[in-house]
DNA sequence: CTGAAAGCGCTTACAG
DNA sequence: CTGAAAGCGCTTACAG
């Protein structure tokens, strides 16, 4: 193992102290009055010894480590991916890297990840929470690590919140099925149904038929058997007691489900079946038909979380009357719901 | 800001010294012989007051963070967003958090990322590099951070290296396409040619074709200008000397921009165009039709690179006579490359 | 303008 | 069986 480079290798290099050299690496040359030239050999020893400060080192002294750990329940969902990416690109261009951890919608595994990220002394967490109460995310926040949640909230009166409006899409896409003629709708949700993200969608969606006296048959689908499970809902629609005339797919893996398990039995059968999802993804305007869909502000949604997250660190944070941000989505209409035919 | 607790609290309120809270937390009471009772107590006290050791200066005194560095060319890219799920399943079992980071195939991001990471001292660094010779890579791991290359590799004689087989996979596409009956493919690359994954996949089918003394068409297609420079060259196919039959993408990315092309442009024309795809996507067995494509061994491939690095880390890596490791690939036959008629 | 010194919270010889 | 002490590499009052 290779010895690296310290300040006090660059203090004798030069023949200055390191209290000397760690002041003009750290800009403050100026400020403390040290003479040009002296920063100026200073910077250069540091260059030709191609000196790294030690980051364990600083944050032990500082409390600060320049990290970030954004939470999110699986990394390869396409919607997390999008999402990690841009919040990348936000913390990076501010100094900080960002440990990306999934947690399978795992409440024990969420809380092991956070327990571990607050350990290493990240000085904030980004996490998109399957906990059902805010009680536990709470007292980590409390313990010292600046914490919003992001696409998920657990109350207006607990922690900081940037979420998408769920309720709001649901009842555009709901809108959008009726303004369409479609009457019997089949809600696809998930077992982890307690996630306000998933609740709240389908709440709007489910609003909006009711005023029109219409009520939606609903089914949660397993979060670990989703391709199974819908397989056979769809294999079986002729049991249930209204059969569907539109499906809502309440997030991208449902509706992929439901496009596979359409191919695999032959897509004809389901030729007439309108189909709306909550998340919009790149091949949903390729496939035929085309899927409409519900897009998420993902860009607004990291700034803003990213932006409170700051404010958290650097305490300037004020209370607001809520602390849930919602932002608007935007509906995507496409081929999948237009009516072929009134079937009655 | 809260306090946090240390290992002098817990020493405090045991009435012991933090000597021996330290061996016992760190499973070393046995070891050094202290009794069951003072340890059970010390443990006792750690619950109670939630004690979780300060990473940063724990690795600051070991050398050892606990981390380790993921770069690639871009987490929402599908094929990576599911090789960085993988390894980070494989490193948090292990203990390990993993910083993600894109480099959006930029040497410049690459190496600005890759110096910041071994600044926090990463233990390990596993990265899809966008260089050209592995010089300044070597000298990273030469100067302490243990490096495995993921994806493309540098020359057999560099970096330890975990690839697909490329140009095999090149080469199945060829052969399947020349069964079918087709003649004269059109190959998309990419401007990045130098990566050796785009490289020798190209490698790979052009010299299966040649074969048969058929010469492939090749066109570079930029990486930041991708959907655009696809649309341009498609809707000019009849400006090529030779008219295609059939396409090859050498990566997901550049078939989405093909089918959403085809699609934008009325998929008709495009009906006997073959295609196949270097990448496998959940939605090329969804879309009509379906995309023949070569699978990549992702999880073999994080497997083993993340044992590599550990030997690394560990010291116990010996040279092999080449540090390249190929893996297979897997040739999934679809509908795209089922020849409609037999035209000339 | 510059340096000696303390201290962040750990781990680990070393001494008893 | 247990504790005092050194030291990892920084930053930052403090003193001159």
């Amino acid at each position: 193992m290779v010895k690296r480079v310290t300040l006090d290798d660059i203090a004798q290099s030069v023949g200055v102290s390191k209290t000397l050299v760690s002041l003009v690496l750290n800009g403050k040359g100026q400020q403390y009055g040290i003479s040009k030239q002296t920063c100026d050999r200073v910077v250069a020893a540091a260059m030709e010894l191609d000196y790294r400060p030690n980051q364990a080192a600083r944050s032990l002294r500082t409390g600060k480590t320049g990290t970030i750990g954004l939470l999110v329940s699986d990394i390869s969902n396409v919607f997390y991916a999008q999402l990690a990416r841009i919040f990348e690109d936000l913390a990076t261009a501010k100094g900080y890297n960002v440990f990306i951890c999934s947690t399978d919608e795992n409440v024990v595994k969420e809380r092991r990840l956070a327990t571990m990220l607050s350990s290493r002394q990240v000085d904030g967490l980004v996490v998109s929470t399957s906990e059902r109460d805010a009680e536990w995310l709470m007292a980590v926040r409390d313990g010292g690590t600046p914490l919003v949640l992001i696409d998920r909230h657990l109350g207006p009166d607990a922690l900081d919140a940037v979420v998408a409006a769920n309720r709001g899409g649901g009842a555009m896409l709901a809108r959008h099925l009726l303004e369409q003629g479609f009457t019997r709708p089949l809600v696809l949700g998930l077992s982890t149904s307690h996630i306000s993200s998933v609740a709240e969608r389908i709440e709007g969606f489910v609003e909006e038929f009711k005023r029109e006296r219409i009520a939606c048959t609903l089914r949660n689908i397993g979060f670990n058997t989703l391709q199974y499970d819908v397989g056979n809902l769809l294999a079986n629609l002729q049991t249930l007691s209204v059969i569907p005339d539109c499906l809502f797919a309440v997030n991208n893996n449902l509706a992929t489900a439901v496009l596979s398990t359409f191919r695999a039995k032959g897509i004809k059968n389901f030729k007439k079946m309108g189909l709306v999802c909550f998340d919009d993804l790149p091949y949903f305007s390729i496939i035929k038909p085309t899927i409409t869909a519900v897009e998420q502000p993902v860009g607004e949604m990291c700034n803003l979380a990213f932006d409170l997250l700051q404010q958290q660190i650097d305490g300037s944070r004020v209370k607001a009357s809520s602390n849930i941000f919602e932002l608007p989505v935007k509906l995507n209409i496409r081929e999948s719901t237009q009516k072929k035919s009134k079937n009655k």
